[in-house]
DNA sequence: GAAATTACAGACTGACAGTCGGTTTGTCTA
DNA sequence: TAGACAAACCGACTGTCAGTCTGTAATTTC
């Protein structure tokens, strides 16, 4: 088991990399199986036997990427002893993450759709907003009955201004509105 | 120009509101105009006279839907004379609108996938969103550089807690969490 | 070296959105 | 009121696409 598993990992990544490219470019419904075969120079049968489909290729995809993301965001905050500086650290590079279109189209726009909410959330919840949710109660801002909801409401929100930045909106703008929003939302009365 | 025109909206309301039910129950892609010409009793060529396609169908049946819910909306906060509460008020009316699986499915999950998000919030700025934005200011609580974005923000956020309380979430807790959301955001510092 | 497993191949199927050349049925006008 | 016109409606047909199925070749395991 190594010169076939090999081979096998490298085509997955391979057929990953051209799918990434292709759902972020034309989005899954506008992706076909067929562009991705051709662009890969692989058969049908190969890439079923890899991917049981279009919609758990999606899934590969969106997981890569959200593990991506996870990585960067580490890297940002890393060394941040203060709670809620760590926290706007991680904030900002997440809106600026999001200006990647790959990012913007498979992860916040098609993603619900295709995989349905409940799947979305719940990978979420192993990336994005889990961090998110550790950050904020690290600052000790929000009473923990409201944590949860919270975090949810807030990543909504973030993911929003995100998605806003990268249709022509201003960018510094965006930035030093999410500044204010998590300010308002965390300064005690 | 009577009778004829009557038989053609007749239809073309028939068709929406079956159209609108499975677009609710299947989702976008799981609906196929097959099945609207079965339960409707329409031939091909007559549903294509009246609607360009599946997407024209989309967008003509989250119109309406959007229409309603405005509608729905303004009672909620007619005769409230404080602008902070007509807000809260409406935020409320529009969580407790967001459980209808129609709404939820078809304006929040399947809308900005289907068509598009530029147009999915060209549309809301007509809707939801543009009384959202009039309310925040009537309020006069946040600086007129961040009312737009914030408006956002705020929105997304909303419908986030909105979606999560018809998956299992607890409701009253959630519109708890949304009023202190809306609280902490709005407060004088 | 036989058996089992994995990677890959490609013809085929079924479902589906959308098209096109009709027919029917009201409406308007000369 | 006859006849032109347009809107409503019909259904066979086409092209595309996701997914299936029956293989074959290569590699690992026992």
């Amino acid at each position: 088991m190594n010169l076939k598993a090999e081979r096998g990992a490298a085509t997955r990544d391979r057929v990953l990399a051209i799918a990434t490219r292709l759902f972020a470019d034309l989005g899954y419904d506008g992706t076909s199986i067929e562009t991705v075969l051709q662009e890969s120079g692989l058969s049908r049968g190969a890439l079923y036997h890899h991917y049981a489909g279009k919609d758990a290729l999606f899934e590969a995809v969106l997981e890569a990427t959200e593990s991506a993301i996870g990585v960067k965001l580490m890297k940002a905050v890393r060394g941040i002893a203060d709670p809620a500086e760590a926290l706007r650290a991680g904030v900002l590079a997440w809106i600026r993450l999001a200006g990647d279109p790959v990012i913007q189209r498979i992860v916040l726009i098609d993603a619900p759709s295709v995989m349905g909410w409940e799947r979305w959330r719940a990978m979420e919840e192993r990336y994005s907003f889990g961090m998110l949710k550790a950050a904020l109660q690290a600052t000790g801002a929000l009473p923990a009955a409201y944590l949860d909801l919270h975090a949810h409401m807030l990543l909504a929100a973030i993911n929003e201004s995100a998605l806003l930045v990268a249709r022509g909106g201003d960018h510094a703008a965006a930035e030093a509105a999410v500044e204010d929003f998590l300010r308002r939302l965390l300064r005690q009365d």
